[in-house]
DNA sequence: TTGCTCCTCACGTCACGTGAGGTGGC
DNA sequence: TTGCTCCTCACGTCACGTGAGGTGGC
């Protein structure tokens, strides 16, 4: 028998993690003072701590521990709680090393003022939109091309839309596709299912994709190229390869400054 | 300005989090209304909650990010942060793999049936020990040669000991070499600096190592042997060499009967 | 008598999730 | 009026670390 002080140097935990076993049930004492309430360990114990410890240390949790422990889990059971914990931890696995990735770049930028850019990428799917559309043709792609074309599109479309009395249900939405006189623009609001196309507008429906890498952009369209480029050397990097129309979905927008705007920028994709 | 549940989901977080932001401080809404407490963001917080949330995402904690947000943190002391953080992460990628390649064969088993020794190894330095110490020779290697010398050993060196009135002050210690005629078994315990060697023993140093290879033994020493082959063949997958003797370093032992034993394998090592 | 080990509360950790109980404007 | 959104507490999470305050045997 030892004291709970000796117990604890010989399975090398502390004092205090053998009397939380006990009050959790996970590892009680063989024996327990019923005056002084010291407790006594017997030989026997260090294995089944050291058996807990094992099974503490794949990542299972105390209370799973003592289930095991207690033999109230069977093989099937058991075998759905390794293979449960194992896909949380390879999921971990991948975020901490993206993690590594990004702490790694904001290191070196601040060692060596390389520049950088930080840039978070979500894959989805996306669901169709029922929008009501404009287009115009930008000499080029850019924000030097499109700025000029894109803003006076929305602002006719907008008035187009309040002239017919169509009311807006959703978000701004811009995509880019190639025209043989340049790259085409389309602009275009989210709007109801029983709103038909008018005058200076067509009603139409952005088809949903399966997998798309997005990106946030914080800040003004004039800098929205970078974010872009940082997007597309993702997709390349990550093995994915471009499919389809760029899009561009606006989150905080017009009564704002352009300093202010948040915009979803949607690149439709296929696995490599 | 936004209301708080607007401002979420412009974000994609929750309110709660936005509450508990402005409580430590790290995003105080624009306005709050004195009457009935309502809050209200800016488009410009859109922003800063993005650079706030990036931070937060590479694993710093919010009382660091609300410093570092707020200037407080110089260049210097963000290095500092970031490459500390760095470490952590890399450490706990380094222990999560680890912990997968456990996992993974505890699954093997369960699925397969197929055997397997979970084995925790640790590698640390040893420091020198003062020993009184007798020795034998074994047939060779492996418990059932082993195990009928150094049975007797112990039990005459403690006699020894006893009749010449030396206290031990620690744990018994076995180590083994090769002799010519065989495998020379040691058998010693530690002992006071004042004592020198005597009838049927004798005092020396065991020599510190930098690095050793240790691992825990639960049980009888029959099924020591599976301990020593699990435990040199994480030496070779992990691209350490043998240098030295082998050690055992008795932490439960003789009053106890062998199943209850706990013995710490020792193996020198250096890195490949 | 002084140390040492043991004991039982009980708070603190970290970033929120989740009610409970209530209010204000469309 | 019914929903909806907003508000403020305040408990719970997980596995202990860390005192505080006190006791028992060498």
């Amino acid at each position: 028998m030892y004291t709970i002080g000796e117990f604890a140097s010989i399975g090398r935990v502390s004092v205090r993690m053998l009397r939380h076993y006990d009050q959790i049930g996970l590892l009680v004492p063989e024996r327990v003072d019923p005056v002084t309430g010291y407790r006594s360990y017997g030989a026997g114990q260090v294995v089944r701590l050291a058996r807990a410890l094992a099974l503490k240390d794949l990542g299972l949790r105390l209370d799973e521990v003592t289930r095991i422990m207690r033999g109230d889990v069977d093989d099937d059971a058991l075998h759905g709680l390794l293979t449960a914990r194992r896909a949380d931890l390879a999921s971990r696995l991948d975020l901490d090393r993206a993690r590594l990735g990004r702490l790694d770049a904001r290191i070196r930028v601040i060692e060596g003022g390389e520049s950088m850019s930080v840039i978070t990428v979500e894959t989805k799917a996306l669901t169709p939109v029922r929008v009501a559309s404009a287009t115009a043709v930008a000499a080029g792609p850019g924000p030097e091309n499109i700025g000029p074309v894109i803003g006076p599109l929305f602002a006719r479309l907008g008035d187009d839309l309040d002239d017919a009395g169509v009311e807006r249900t959703g978000a701004a939405l811009s995509y880019y596709d190639f025209a043989p006189d340049g790259l085409r623009v389309t602009a275009a609001f989210e709007v109801g299912a029983q709103v038909e196309s008018g005058s200076g507008f067509v009603v139409e429906e952005v088809p949903g994709v399966e997998l798309a890498a997005t990106t946030v952009h914080y800040g003004s369209m004039a800098t929205v190229g970078e974010a872009w480029s940082a997007l597309h050397q993702w997709i390349g990097e990550n093995g994915y390869q471009l499919d389809g129309a760029a899009r561009e979905l606006s989150i905080v927008a017009v009564p704002e400054p352009q300093e202010n705007w948040v915009t979803e920028l949607q690149q439709p994709v296929t696995r490599g």
